[in-house]
Order: structure tokens, then C-alpha cells, then sequence
DNA sequence: GGTGATTTGTGCGTATGTATT
DNA sequence: TAATACATACGCACAAATCAC
């Protein structure tokens, strides 16, 4: 194990855990090196990690602060996703955290591929309505959601025009006989491409948290949902069970 | 967008889509590099970056194949993880996967930091017991378990013992009067620290999916558990709604 | 077992564009 | 504006591993 490492561990447990908010300057270099007994360049180690991984941010001559770190909760089982998910429901739900959603969209045919065709139900190179949804925070780029359809449910319909539909895809599916009953959230992890990282705005070593999502109606899946959330500032949050007290409220 | 990155795309969504299943041998890189029309060297870097995600394997002398691939699924919502999921929940469906399950636990007394006191409703510095759990599959560590327990909760149970409760300590609260009737689990990745990615076993580019877990009585939180899992063997899958339809047959 | 062909691994040098200082 | 550093890209050569004959 590195030498720097218990540094590292130290000031990203400080960070996470809360100890230390965002805006807080970091000890010097020289000092970290005096207090963990390390030399200057192995405390530059430990700060280059946790730069990559968007913790904390360096200035020359200024010194290194804890990053502005705003997190975002996606609500995995909440209502907003499960009633209008495509556009307007997390959206709304971004901006009763008092944050300026937007929004924009590009709408293609594409061939579905084996794994696609597998999970709705049509068969490889079929045409699916492919919806490309690059959502912004703040006016920061936050994640990217790619919606696919097969042509027995978007022929025809809003979901082919390249426009937003304003209830929602999955309401407006919904008031027309397609109405989600369930759904399957598959959820992996992983670096970004270079290109992911480009459009996200999101540095190299930040992984990616990929969520993919299978709705179905009672007799058929309806839509694949591929969204891709910069792991630094998104959590997945799912409330399973019966919660009789609220979780946000300290002991009573 | 540099150019190596279209040739990694291409590779990429092959073997992601199933086009390229594991074992696949990949054109050799000079072929590579006269297909796409690039030198060598930007052919490689492509592969390495696979490589780094775990996704190719190369050898010398023979080529480059795509990589035996054993993804296990942790099912978020299924009865073992809610009845049984310290111990036995998780091993028995690994076993039913057709794979060998082991683990490792240590128990251990320790100070509640401030988020895990906020969660737990403790105080600050009160002491927490802490169930640590490395998970094996066929003898290579698969995800990591730290479960932390009040001791309003622990004392005086098998759940301070460093032994595993056989039934698995969620059905053991249960018989005791602590019946967890919800959850709620928080889902982030980040990259693995150097220690994480030894004890792991893990390629340092591959990230770790955290899955942070607070369970709830009716009346209190019981237990929060953060789960690491290496993010190239392990996905997370959450049932939701109602499904009328069996997601793994394909179209009826 | 030996030999040569194939393929990855590694090193070097050069050039270019971009971002930082 | 100049200097510097870095990632990208190309080309070449040789070493090391593997395999077929």
C-alpha cells in the first residue's frame, strides 16, 4: 500500500463524510507533509486523486479547497419518475431543489442492436425511435439520457417528432392505452469515454453510473432507457418497503 | 474527440451488445490499424483502454480476446436481500447461479462519525458496531460489506459475536422483535482507492459501484450497510411496479 | 526440438494542437 | 506574448511470447 494513501483516505473520508464542506482551504502541501510525515511530492499524490475525482480543486498561489460539490438525487421509485420520467418529472423534480433545469432534445431512427431487439421485443435491425436527451443543471450539462422505442408504440405518435412532449412521454403513453405498469432498473458503472466526457463536462477519472431501465405495460416492454449520470455529482436513491419515519428528520 | 476513440466505441459497443461474446479473438492490431486507418500506437491505445475497464485481455504471442465476463447480479428488491441479506441472502443466490460463495467477517467497535450518527440516530462519537464482510465467488473477492449497528441494537446479541449468524442477522432481528419493514438504498461509484483495489482484486481503472444501505424498524433505523462492488462483476437490479411479463423470455 | 511467422509489449524520436503558466 | 507542459498522433525498431509446421 502507498504511503500516500492514508492521506488520501483521510481527506476524502473528511470530505464525504461532511467534516469538511465544500469551500474549506486544505492545510498546505508543506504542512500535510509535516503532519503525515511525507514528502511534498506524495501529498501531491494523494491531492491529484482526489482532483480526478472532482473532490477537491487547486489553485496555483491560492491554495486547495474542497470542490463545490452540489448532488443531485435521482429518485429511482418516486412518482415524477414513474409518471412522466422522459421529460418533465425530473426536471420538476430539479428544480424544487431550487436549481434551472433544461433541456435538449434530438430525436433519430436507428437499427436496433442484438441486446436492444432482446429487451423490446423486436428483432435485430429492426427501426427503433431513438430520443437523445441531454439535460443541463445550472447550465451545467448533468446527464444524458437515450430513450429507445420500438415503432409498434411510437408510429405515429408525439414520441417520433422532435420536439418535448410536455406531460411527459410516459404520461402521454399512458392516456393513449400504454400505461407502465413496471419497469426493471439495471444498474452498472464505468469510466467514461473521452467523447462522454466531453459532452458531460466531467473529468477523466469520474465514473460514469449507468442506468438502464425496461418499462413494461401488462402484456408488453414499451421502452429502453439508457441515462448516464457523472458519478461525482448524481446519487440513485430508492425507497423500498414501508418507511413509517421520515429519514431526513434527525432522531426525534 | 480523438480519433483511437471511434475504433474504441466500435469495439466497445460489440462487446457490450453481445456482438463479440467472450473468448473472441480481436483482429490482430496492425489489421486494426490498416482498417481504420490509423498507426499503431492510437490502435492501442483504444485496447488499453479497454483493457483498464476490464472489458479485453491481451497476451502476448497469441492477441487480444475479449474477456471472460461473469457478471453477478445483486437484486436489490428480492426477498433473500430483505429477509436474509447479511449472510446467507446474497450466497444463496449466488449458489443458485452455480457458484461457489465464501466469506470473511471481522467485528470490530468504533465511533460513529457524524453522517453515520445522523442515519443511525446516535450521537457523534457514540460507539457502533461494525460488521465488515468480504464476500468471495469462486475464491476471488466480489463486493465488500460494512454493516454498522447501535449498540441499542446489538447489545447483547449474536450480531457483536465475530461469527456469522447462520440464518443471517436481518431474519435473526426479525425473530427478535426488530422487524425491518423498509429501506432505502443510496447508489453512487467512484474510483477504488489503492487499498480498496488490492483487497478487491480489481484493475485500477475499474470503478467501485457503493451501494449505501439504512434499514428501518417502524420506529427507529437499525443498520446501515455500505456494500462496494467492482463495477466489471456487478450490476444492481431493482424490480419495481408490477411486472405481468417474465423479462428474460424474449418475445412471446 | 528447432525454426519462422504472428502478435503483443516496449522503447525512441518527432510533430502538432491545446491549455496553463 | 512567450514558454512550458501535456495529450494526441505517427512511424520505426526490436524484444518477448505464442503457435504451427
Amino acid at each position: 500500500m502507498p504511503v500516500y494513501q492514508r492521506l488520501y483516505d483521510d481527506l476524502r473520508h473528511a470530505i464525504t463524510s461532511g467534516a469538511m464542506p465544500p469551500g474549506t482551504k486544505l492545510r498546505s502541501e508543506a504542512e500535510l507533509a509535516k503532519q503525515y510525515e511525507l514528502a511534498r511530492g506524495s501529498v501531491r499524490q494523494a491531492i491529484a486523486q482526489l482532483s480526478n475525482e472532482g473532490l477537491v480543486k487547486a489553485t496555483a498561489g491560492r491554495g486547495t479547497f474542497v470542490a463545490e460539490h452540489v448532488v443531485l438525487t435521482y429518485y429511482g421509485t418516486r412518482l415524477p419518475a414513474l409518471t412522466g420520467n422522459s421529460g418533465d418529472g425530473y426536471m420538476t423534480n430539479v428544480e424544487l431543489e431550487g436549481r434551472k433545469g433544461r433541456q435538449s432534445l434530438e430525436v433519430r431512427m436507428v437499427p436496433a442492436d442484438a441486446d436492444r431487439a432482446r429487451r423490446l421485443w423486436v428483432h435485430e435491425g429492426d427501426t427503433l425511435v431513438e430520443r437523445r436527451l441531454l439535460r443541463y443543471v445550472d447550465d451545467k450539462p448533468w446527464s444524458l439520457q437515450v430513450g429507445y422505442y420500438p415503432m409498434r408504440v411510437a408510429e405515429g405518435t408525439p414520441i417520433m417528432a422532435a420536439e418535448n412532449v410536455p406531460e411527459g412521454t410516459t404520461k402521454w403513453m399512458a392516456d393513449h392505452g400504454l400505461e407502465q405498469v413496471g419497469r426493471i432498473d439495471e444498474i452498472t458503472a464505468r469510466p467514461p469515454s473521452v467523447g462522454e466526457a466531453a459532452t458531460l463536462q466531467m473529468s477523466k477519472g469520474v465514473p460514469l453510473i449507468v442506468l438502464l431501465r425496461t418499462a413494461y405495460t401488462v402484456d408488453q416492454p414499451v421502452r429502453v432507457t439508457e441515462t448516464l449520470f457523472p458519478a461525482d455529482r448524481n446519487r440513485l436513491l430508492y425507497e423500498l418497503g414501508e418507511l413509517h419515519v421520515d429519514p431526513n428528520q434527525g432522531m426525534p
